[in-house]
DNA sequence: TCACTGACCGTGG
DNA sequence: ACCACGGCCAGTG
């Protein structure tokens, strides 16, 4: 894993999707291509799904779950310790979920600085 | 070592 | 309006 790599200074692009993640406010949500945008124009939406899929193990923990696709669907939502974890936990905070799909998408959207 | 895949998105036919 | 495809990085078989 990481080897000659830990000598780098650098802020690897994964730890910069985390960091943006962990500013999304609660009760809010935005989009994998949101913060690859906003991450770096080297990134892509794909990209940030695949760093999702790590976020387990990083600390602080990262709230994956205010995390959909463009189209306010709970595309990740199998990844979590349950399928309905996800969508629990946006309910939680305010957010209404709809046959897995966020409602009033565009007005819960957050726009990553 | 090579090739494929992934929690996606935008564009073109 | 719907379907198919390319693209980017890193990890896995």
């Amino acid at each position: 894993m990481n080897n000659k790599k830990e000598n780098i200074p650098e802020i690897h692009w994964t730890e910069r999707i985390y960091n943006l993640v962990r500013k999304i406010p609660k009760g809010r949500v935005t989009s994998y291509g949101a913060l690859a945008e906003a991450s770096g124009v080297r990134c892509t939406a794909r990209m940030v799904g695949w760093a999702m899929n790590a976020c387990h193990v990083v600390t602080p923990k990262v709230p994956a779950h205010r995390v959909v696709n463009s189209t306010g669907l709970l595309t990740g939502r199998h990844h979590f310790a349950t399928p309905t974890l996800m969508q629990e936990l946006l309910e939680a905070e305010g957010v209404q979920i709809e046959d897995h799909q966020v409602v009033d998408f565009k007005k819960r959207f957050w726009q990553p600085v």
